[in-house]
DNA sequence: CCTAGAAGCTAAGGCCGTTAGCCGCTGTGG
DNA sequence: CCACAGCGGCTAACGGCCTTAGCTTCTAGG
């Protein structure tokens, strides 16, 4: 039996790119093991099972949607920083739409790399809300909306929820133009 | 063999209750069958099949979904039709967890009632916004917007992505407030 | 009353995940 | 240089789920 030499980071990548290629519903444990020259059960001499390696893809993707969003704000504030964030989050789900879901489910707390990304990615929007003289609760509300209207979008664009001929683009411009102003005037309680 | 006497109504809305109840991925055949006290393979003389039966929870969710949203925003107008309108909206997503999502799946085009359903919701939206004038394009990029917010909110939020402690509920609030906003002052192109 | 079709059933097969248990490669200490 | 411990692969087997095939029985309409 010749060792193909795997560990831990190599099925979670190969898992990753899997996911991007064919969704997340439809990576599975047997094409995985396929795609890896592996018999199946030996995935679990790297990872625990099924459950196991989708919280280890969630980490893996959350640390790289994390990593971009950092970079797109640094250097920037205000209405530029939001921009760059918005088009970085949207070209991350674009570019993995196997990995990007990942990065919707909740960090598992006993993995210190998982829950130091999620704060990594949440710290990028906090930083950018920064700029717009945020801070306290207004901030956290404000990145809540932030959140989810980024993911709202980039989810129905995904699931091809928006039929209409329209350009998407520009329907994106607009929700990011509307949320800068929205931003600069707030808070706005009812 | 006694018969329980099935048809496709019942067993769509019992697996909607199913949904509601244990979460749309523990939504199995074999549990609906069990539910129905009727063997698994019963279940295929009334429904082609898992998928087919998923298309027919989200054409039911669909619908139930606009006829509340068209409730709501009924003889209302403005920033309280919108208000009337989120609140509907996180309120199915709140009483339906299991429904709620098949409401995303995108129409199945040979099925009527689906269609037409969806049409029914997102034109309870653009009802909405055309009281804050809005039409054309605007209306168009304003409906992907408000669609985009209330989905990535509510599934956030059913997610567990809002962890910290601050009321979830004052910060809808604000969101529809930024987004009331938004549409008096709408179109903001950058 | 009788017959056709609808609505139930059992049996069987395929795919997936999981566990158990076996064996050979590999690299490290003596 | 070699022994051996342990790691990384394997096969076998089981259970759960979906699906299809084909049988039986109830029931409604002529």
């Amino acid at each position: 039996m010749p060792r193909v030499g795997l560990n831990q980071r190599t099925v979670v990548r190969e898992a990753a790119r899997l996911a991007d290629e064919v969704g997340t519903d439809q990576l599975t444990l047997a094409a995985l093991a396929n795609r890896l020259g592996v018999a199946l059960p030996s995935l679990y001499k790297h990872v625990r099972g099924a459950d196991a390696l989708a919280r280890k893809l969630s980490a893996l993707a959350t640390a790289e949607l994390a990593d971009e969003l950092t970079a797109a704000v640094a250097g920037r504030a205000g209405g530029d920083a939001l921009r760059a964030l918005a088009a970085a989050y949207r070209a991350y789900a674009h570019r993995h739409p196997g990995g990007y879901p990942a990065t919707q489910r909740v960090p598992d707390p006993t993995d210190p790399e998982h829950v130091a990304a999620g704060e990594r990615a949440v710290g990028a929007i906090r930083a950018t809300l920064r700029g717009y003289g945020l801070d306290g609760d207004d901030a956290l509300d404000a990145t809540r909306m932030l959140r989810s209207t980024l993911h709202g979008f980039v989810s129905l664009e995904a699931a091809g929820g928006f039929g209409l001929p329209r350009a998407v683009d520009a329907s994106f411009d607009n929700l990011v133009a509307a949320l800068d102003g929205a931003f600069r005037s707030w808070p706005r309680r009812a």
